[in-house]
DNA sequence: AATTATTATGCAACACAATGTCGGATATTT
DNA sequence: AAATATCCGACATTGTGTTGCATAATAATT
């Protein structure tokens, strides 16, 4: 295998962003191989050939995105002596913003969000020194977490209709200060 | 039609509970009908009397689901002064909780938090008199209602390892104080 | 440089499984 | 005994995954 490494590239890229095509607007349960390759042009033998079945391609969807997380993490923790996380993710988001919203909406991947989480765990227990096997840290981590992702995912989906410096302002202040304090202050 | 409402009731009620074993182990793109009315011991055209795909049939217990939550929620704003929404929540959470933690967990349905959420929004909205168009309170509301959930699942998935007073205690420290107060209070 | 040998890539066809919809059999109620 | 709700068998259609083969692109040989 691999003569023809660039004609396969763009074989499995054409394939992919047939998918993506589709799933961006429907579920994907309702998206067959040979809705893929009626798109793309290909035979769906070929779909074979890169891919064990749908499900099998979004999930190589996914981990390419969560690579893409990975060392951007890495690269933020190395150049700044202040690691504004919130700002960081919030950028993150609207690089891969559309893949992000769509896989963590209503329409998207339940796994994927866990996946997410986990991929990040490690580095933001490392980053804040929060005693690992604490059961109130995890649930800390899992609170904060599940929070920014929804609060994200809204934002993105809903269109961002606030900029972005207004958006992080809001959630750092969450973050901050509590839901709580927030709702009493609203109240007045 | 409705001859037998005994009969039909336990027939749809088979089917739901032959699913819901298959469901707890499997992903419901696993789950064919012929899996269903094989374990139930029905005709797989019975199936379709009753729903018209498995996806329904799990829209129909969310939709059950989300009924029985705003029925409690509906009785616990009548008849308490102080709504304890987070220990509520927990009650009801253990009620249905392997219902809930199945569909809002890895293997479960993304559109089930969003339905969840839309169920609770408004009622929460009107306890706590936020006012509705303003994007900070939509930003505060899913921010929180994500985390609860994202905690909540965690705690039951991982097989409620504290026990309920402890959780809400926890649950209520980061509501009230923040998570980034309470991380610095950790690193200490 | 031209031709042949090699093999990666894509395809047509097959067997099988799942779906959804008939009209009809059966069993239960009235 | 009559009526009809409930369930079932059989059909046509669509989707899946695999096999062996054709084609086109590279490598080897002269």
């Amino acid at each position: 295998m691999n003569k023809n490494p660039k004609r396969k590239m763009q074989t499995r890229s054409n394939l992919i962003d047939s998918f993506w095509l589709l799933y961006k607007k429907r579920h994907i349960r309702d998206i067959s191989v040979r809705d893929i390759v009626e798109l793309s042009g290909y035979n769906r033998s070929t779909f074979y050939e890169y891919f064990t079945d749908v499900y099998d391609l979004m999930d190589q969807i996914e981990l390419h995105i969560i690579e893409l997380l990975k060392d951007e993490m890495v690269r933020n923790l190395q150049d700044t002596e202040d690691p504004d996380i919130i700002n960081r993710m919030d950028l993150f988001f609207k690089k891969n913003g559309e893949y992000l919203s769509v896989l963590l909406g209503e329409k998207g991947d339940p796994a994927f969000a866990v996946k997410l989480k986990a991929a990040i765990k490690p580095v933001l227990m490392q980053v804040l020194q929060l005693p690992k096997l604490d059961y109130e840290s995890q649930l800390l981590f899992e609170f904060s977490l599940g929070g920014l992702l929804s609060a994200l995912t809204y934002w993105y989906s809903d269109g961002m209709k606030i900029d972005s410096a207004e958006y992080s302002k809001i959630i750092k202040n969450i973050l901050s200060n509590g839901s709580l304090k927030i709702v009493r202050e609203m109240m007045r």
